[in-house]
DNA sequence: ATAACTGTGCTAATTGTAATATCACAGTTG
DNA sequence: CAACTGTGATATTACAATTAGCACAGTTAT
């Protein structure tokens, strides 16, 4: 588990936790029914009070994608081959771009852009 | 001045402001050296505190988008058709770009996402 | 000069939410 | 029983957004 918290950030801590853990169910880090590191594991090791975390972990979990039992873990659901994790992230893409296109933005520019993410080696935050 | 405000946005009243204005001017609704609405006008219109809508132009004052004259009003700044209004929208597209990246989006989805919103006649918002 | 506008500056109160600090309770495991 | 797990509730702190209200200063027309 590797967690990326940036503590000044606008979005809450709750809600980065929310997507590094979405994100290392993507990249196959986290595959079904792996367990996470214990609440009280995760909290020393990022210093992140518990109760942050337990919201993250239960918004994850009434979403389907973890799941919890008392007095083992959290572990990862098994139905997250077929979630579709981009849908709000592609749903954020669209509203950025209509903005983008309403401001003047060419589609080339974007296009672009979208290239030079895939084909770079730029580093994803 | 057609500003629309989702008053129960998780994004504050006051950014949704600055981006309907910069949005504005991009369309060409608002051009060099035009006045807006007074802020008390504006205040009225919108049912939006005098001080939350201060802040926004005061914003947009302070990235140069707009000036203000004690007494007379608040004017669209003439420097800004070699402004790139983009340039935030851009930042903002390429992170979420970046996500969908990591959590396994195709390049193509995305272009296609792009393609879609460019040729159809999606509203903006 | 006065009235009616304009923006500006300030203080205060309210509200909502994020985050923390504790404590207690219940299930699991050795 | 001991040591772990998640859960639940409460209280508190801190911060940011928003609103309310007032006072002040510049502009403009009458």
């Amino acid at each position: 588990m590797n967690i990326l918290i940036d503590y000044h950030s606008r979005t809450p801590i709750y809600e980065q936790i929310k997507k590094e853990i979405k994100l290392a169910i993507s990249r196959g880090e986290l595959r079904a029914d792996d367990q996470l590191p214990s609440l009280r594991q995760l909290s020393a090791q990022l210093s992140i009070n518990i109760n942050t975390l337990k919201r993250a972990l239960s918004e994850l979990e009434s979403e389907g994608i973890t799941y919890s039992i008392a007095g083992k873990g959290i572990f990862v659901s098994n139905d997250n081959s077929a979630r579709d994790f981009c849908k709000d992230v592609f749903e954020e893409i669209s509203n950025c771009v209509k903005s983008a296109k309403a401001m003047g933005a060419k589609e080339e520019q974007i296009i672009e852009l979208i290239e030079k993410i895939y084909k770079g080696d730029e580093k994803g935050d």
